[in-house]
DNA sequence: TGTACATCAGTGAACGCGCGTTCACTGATGTAC
DNA sequence: TGTACATCAGTGAACGCGCGTTCACTGATGTAC
């Protein structure tokens, strides 16, 4: 074994481990179009033949990184909701902030699991890995929703859907780090924890004033 | 001048126009990814030397394509907006079913504009249509806005920012015709006017119970 | 109306490139005895 | 502990491919006179 992911000789050790790593880093510097198989030997020290002993093909690679994503994401979710602690609505707003905080700082995971155009039939594990990730958003709406008094409860699952639309957009639209980002009178931080916030006190939740500033 | 498309001997007659259509064709089918000079040129019925007549290289024609996108965008978005009547806050969730709308029946300008990863500094004049289309949704918000008392007023901006990634993230999440899109208990379309319906209530507009349906 | 000519949008051949993938092979590893 | 051997993760050379782009060229167009 080979814990320290030095090469030693012939054998790598840890080469598909170091393929998926390479993966991100070409991902993360030029989105999924950037990311080729041949690259990822190259930085991973070995031949281009190497990785076949490890993948079908390139596509087979870049949807072990999304599958890897959606798993990374669902954990982040999950650790944010605490089990709805302080309340409900505080973990429902931790989980924005941690969708666009993912977004932000593993451009790698985000790009393979949204814009490479994967279809899930094709590979193994990607549906459910994704389902898993927004079953965090959706256990937490039936959560808040279920603070309310029973005739005005809104469908959970429209809620959760209405989180994910709103923290997607943001993300996709604001929430790059490199140069396509366009200039904003606030952080999309604060954006997204108003539109959350407005949201929900349109439910009867998060109560408090909102004209005149972002919190 | 060639005012029907037919090629009529050496010289084509409406080349740059044919070779736009051409990316939109591909670019629709498989993504910015599957855009290339060659493939376009032979659709057009050209060799692949022709089209650097009329673009310095492949990645200026994407942009045009992405250019045009915000242009027919910012058009949509105003002719739904139809200067704010019946209503301000119907002509609001008039431009939210423009944009998914837009996304859906475009596709391929879409893609140019959200998932080409073209830096707006390379490309003239991308940036400023971006606003354009943007400067609707504000205009908008701003319309909304100034029909409440003053106190209760939220910043127009913010309004509009949070319109559109709601709008994004729906068209991004949910809004794909193809196979990669996720099975939902309701239409992209409601859950975008819900969710919009949702945030506006808050705001003191759009009153309604919002309990047990998306409409 | 006819002709000479400048313009310029096309051609087609060629280039170098990097990619995905296959193949027979080789050498390191670890296990059975 | 030592040895034979199966396993399998690597090599490196090769392939065919399609791409972006350049170049000298050609032929259609339209304009000046």
């Amino acid at each position: 074994m080979n814990w320290s992911g030095q090469r030693r000789g012939y054998h790598h050790g840890n080469l598909r481990e170091a393929l998926i790593e390479a993966a991100q880093v070409l991902i993360a510097e030029g989105g999924p179009a950037a990311f080729t198989i041949a690259e990822a030997a190259r930085r991973a020290g070995v031949s281009p033949a190497a990785p076949y002993r490890h993948f079908r093909d390139a596509e087979t690679l870049l949807a072990e990184v999304a599958l890897r994503g959606y798993e990374h994401l669902a954990e982040a979710l999950l650790r944010a909701w605490a089990g709805g602690r302080p309340t409900p609505v505080r973990g429902l707003e931790a989980i924005g902030r941690a969708y666009l905080n993912f977004a932000r700082s593993e451009p790698a995971f985000y790009a393979a699991m949204f814009e490479a155009r994967l279809n899930p039939e094709n590979h193994a594990g990607l549906l459910s890995a994704s389902e898993r990730a927004f079953a965090v958003m959706r256990e937490a709406a039936e959560a808040v929703a279920s603070g309310l008094p029973k005739g005005e409860r809104p469908p959970p699952l429209m809620v959760a859907l209405h989180l994910w639309a709103m923290a997607h957009g943001v993300a996709a639209l604001f929430g790059r780090r490199d140069g396509s980002r366009r200039t904003l009178p606030m952080s999309p931080d604060d954006l997204l924890e108003a539109g959350i916030l407005v949201y929900l006190q349109s439910l009867g939740l998060a109560g408090g004033s909102l004209a005149g500033g972002s919190r």
